[in-house]
DNA sequence: AATGATTGCGAAAACGTTGTAGTGTTAATA
DNA sequence: TATTAACACTACAACGTTTTCGCAATCATT
């Protein structure tokens, strides 16, 4: 077992000063040639590589930012992290990764847990819980002790810091929209309640493409499902309530659900009524995951770029770091939603 | 913007010595009731948190293990980061993720920039690059500079530390005499090339079934895909080998695959032939994902215990840190896996 | 030959914390 | 009264780096 070598060490078996191999390792013109070389080949024969540790300690600045999501088992979620990986591993960083559960406390805790020193910036998106509550005090107070924060997908406009979101509104306008273009004019909507700021959004986009096409709207075309969290509660309860609506108005000719598994849900509720999609019903939904992808029929889905947003939330924070400004204003980035065209319409 | 503030400013502001505040929040029985106390008050009024990358420091020893999996947006290793993140808050851990996009040189960096002192140990899961190339130089170098390694999934006997994973032969196995207790004597084996351990495993165990029911088998019943990590690009061309196996052979009448993806690409071409799941083909799979919980038909699966593998693999890894012994010898936990039933069987 | 500049290196402080080894004061004991 | 013990606190080193400053020795300049 060949332990992690100090500089001191190296300097001793060397006979010259920890100054001396310190300055040698990092190529300074103060050292000769010559003693730079037979430093650096010594500290390659040892494998010799500092210790972060000490150089965090020491620049009171770590390479490492904290990203903290309601959860990891979601394809969205996965994405993002995907894309904020990508990007620190690129600048040189490292992701430290801490789940809230859609939990007030744990995400409070996590984020004080986070914030004692061990890295220079927070990536989050907020819990459902944090959302209903509307307390924010944990953001602020972090925000307020200098630490660069980057709030994605559940934007809040009240907090003041970078944030990077999807186009809701426009997504669903979309979404709506492609169903009208294929002349479908009853269109069952399927969100959460309105506290969850993008089933908000998506409502609204959804309420704006049937005015602009003149399409009538009524409220029991829209279903509000309380979303719990977990989704084997929730789904039972939801399928009823689709196969009730279907039932009132038969004329339901497209569905718009705000992700995968209400669409799923939808699906086999259509199913079971013994219809067909899309000839019957035609079907489009938000988060294009392996859901969407690999159902039969595959479905139609508005595809939020995870990945992107994780880049850009990413390179958001780095840029904050390391310019090391927290006057300057926060930017709020705007991504646009893209329709993924599959056999659900 | 208050900052953090360090153990000297709190000193000095009380009129002691550093050491007696350390020692007053550490409720030291050096220091008199009164100072305690009178000290404990100021700092919990200056939101005093200690500095954590200086008590690594000090100590030698972080509290942050450090995770390697080959991909995020994946359901299996989202479960397993959430086992091992669930433990990790438990027991005072951070967890540092970091993706090696199953390529093997990403692991080998991603490694040696974690192993920079940073972490205390590592859980992962080895690159389909890395067990192909079997080279293993960065796992034993690792565990040779003293840093405790938890294998998870893709184990691999021949190297020295604790390991968990699933029963992948008894899984295909049970999963066969599954399909066979239903009448299906004609299965058909989707799985990857030979040296993805957890394919070669599920293969041998689908064999092991046959053999035991006395149900002849052929080498054409088992579809082995070269499997590059770009599902995309595989699906296709595993499609239509399905395609072809199905005709060749009408008398199939039971699917059974190494993954959800497969199952899915089989659902589609079952569909596309005009038959039915399961009255004439049943259909079974390992990962119990979204995929199969939302297909219609509903997928019976076999259940992997991903949250279940990172709490062993968690608990597993912390223990050795804290036990700090790297003499002891190796655990290798093997989990049993589960058939859970759903419609497609 | 004396001065100044340059080169090559080392000593020491600093980052924030803990723990060991002291230091001085008061109280108890011989 | 002198010694010891207990108490309450402080000084300092250490963890592994980088960096500023200082100090020789060598070189070039008059």
């Amino acid at each position: 077992m060949k332990k992690k070598i100090p500089l001191k060490q190296l300097a001793s078996e060397l006979g010259v000063s920890v100054s001396t191999v310190s300055k040698s390792l990092n190529n300074s013109s103060e050292i000769s040639q010559d003693t730079r070389e037979r430093v650096q080949a010594f500290a390659k024969l040892y494998n010799y590589r500092p210790n972060n540790i000490a150089l965090s300690l020491k620049n009171k600045k770590t390479k490492t930012i904290g990203v903290i999501i309601p959860e990891v088992v979601h394809h969205f979620f996965a994405m993002v992290v995907r894309g904020i990986e990508q990007v620190a591993v690129e600048r040189g960083y490292n992701v430290l990764i801490s789940l809230s559960n859609e939990s007030f406390e744990k995400e409070v805790i996590n984020m004080e847990t986070l914030a004692d020193s061990l890295i220079g910036g927070f990536i989050l998106s907020l819990s459902k819980e944090t959302l209903k509550k509307q307390d924010y005090h944990h953001i602020h107070q972090t925000i307020e002790e200098g630490m660069p924060v980057v709030l994605f997908d559940r934007g809040v406009p009240e907090i003041n810091c970078d944030q990077v979101i999807i186009n809701d509104a426009q997504g669903a306008q979309m979404a709506t929209q492609h169903l009208i273009e294929q002349g479908r004019k009853h269109i069952l909507l399927l969100t959460t309640e309105d506290y969850i700021s993008v089933g908000r959004l998506r409502a609204q986009g959804y309420v704006k493409a049937l005015q602009q096409a003149g399409v009538s709207l009524s409220n029991n075309l829209i279903i509000k499902t309380k979303d719990s969290g977990r989704s084997d509660i929730i789904l039972p309860a939801l399928e009823e309530e689709i196969k009730e609506a279907l039932k009132q108005n038969p004329k339901i000719d497209g569905i718009l659900a705000v992700n995968e598994i209400y669409a799923a849900a939808a699906l086999r509720v259509i199913r079971g009524l013994g219809l067909n999609v899309p000839e019957d019903i035609a079907l489009i939904c938000f988060t294009d995951g392996v859901i969407s992808k690999y159902a039969t029929p595959s479905l139609t889905t508005v595809r939020q770029h995870g990945t992107q947003i994780g880049i850009e939330a990413a390179n958001l924070l780095i840029d904050r770091i390391e310019r090391d400004d927290m006057e300057e204003t926060s930017i709020t980035k705007i991504l646009p939603c893209e329709i993924i065209r599959r056999d659900s319409t």
